[in-house]
DNA sequence: TCGGATATCTAGCACTGCTAGGATCGGGCT
DNA sequence: AGCCCGATCCTAGCAGTGCTAGATATCCGA
């Protein structure tokens, strides 16, 4: 038997519902950070009450994962398109690690519900969703061509690390953002130099 | 006129209490968490009552910050005594990433409340506290010899990030554990590597 | 022993995430 | 056409949070 056309119309409606709520959180968490997004914000701002929330998402967390997978994403298809804009390995990474924490930059509130909130996405190589491990393997498919005998998994998190670091001590302060492009730089450069011999 | 004895006493109990205040903090926060140290649970377990902490702190963020304060200092002798354990500037520097690490991996709340929590401690490199300046100069003396050339207060910056955001990612499960070692040394590594000549 | 300052506690406010129970509304069947 | 049932939604409330005003107890010095 067909589904009623009610039927689908109502899931339509529900999922335009599920995806303004994301859209309205992120909106709110970049304005006034993610303590504002409150339930009760947020539910006054997509115009239902309290529970309805409740009905999309288990918890308030649970909204914080869905902005953060939107945010994977999008910063796979960000990092895709620096390491594409040239294709000598050595540009590509510089234009890749200034893409990452450009994005990070424009974005705080979205980079902190990828990496600092959102504590319940699995990590593992297995486990994790789809859109984080493509985020992951455009580090590693822009850092392969230099690693060079090294680990490329220890390589591309090493690098990851290096970048998330300046981004976050910069977003709490700690950095001087006017500086940032000049540490990506040094960063860069030291990840194209040889490594030293390992000592004995 | 000399201060009077029970006055001097009546100080000496405050003060004691107030250590005893952070010391508590830490060690619940050490124990289940930041997010369980309410100003409740933390009234109890020094058998007082809540306002009692907001007559030796303005608010729950500013005993975070009495935290921090002890840690850096911690930290700063922590990584003093990795430095000594070498004379060459190359082991030395292997040793306080490892130092470094290794304390941010023992006590990772005490690390929180230092480097993530804790937002309203200033930064700059004049108005930080004093044990912040400590810290962060003594990564500068590791890696002030090994410069060669490159700015050194960017250098130290883009060191310190790269183990720092090997010890945020490792914290939320985003880098399995295990390995860590063996990224701190691929990092060291990549620190004592000649800078590649900078791109025209 | 008493007065007064000092120290401390009780009770409460406004807010948080979350949920149980009742009201309301609309579609499908007789 | 009329009814009924199921889905949908909201009101009201719970336990907990950081923080504070006002009342209470305590202790010291005269």
């Amino acid at each position: 038997m067909p589904t009623q056309p009610t039927q689908q119309r109502r899931e339509r409606e529900r999922a335009d519902r599920q995806s303004l709520i994301v859209r309205v959180a992120r909106e709110l968490a970049e304005a006034e950070g993610w303590e504002a997004v409150t339930t009760r914000r947020l539910a006054e701002r997509i115009e239902y009450s309290q529970p309805v929330l409740y009905s999309h998402f288990a918890n308030r967390t649970a909204i914080v994962t869905a902005v953060a997978l939107e945010g994977f994403g999008e910063l796979t298809a960000t990092l895709a398109v620096a390491r594409r804009s040239s294709t000598d390995p050595a540009t590509a990474l510089a234009a890749v690690a200034h893409a990452y924490v450009d994005f990070a930059t424009a974005g705080p509130a979205l980079y902190e519900a990828m990496f600092t909130l959102a504590t319940d996405l699995p990590f593992g190589p297995e486990s994790a969703p789809a859109p984080l491990q493509a985020a992951f393997a455009e580090l590693g498919n822009v850092l392969g061509p230099l690693a060079a005998g090294r680990d490329l998994v220890l390589f591309v998190e090493v690098g990851w690390a290096a970048l998330h670091g300046l981004v976050t001590l910069a977003r709490g302060g700690r950095l001087d953002l006017a500086q940032q492009a000049r540490r990506v730089d040094l960063l860069v450069g030291q990840l194209l130099a040889l490594p030293a011999l390992p000592r004995p």
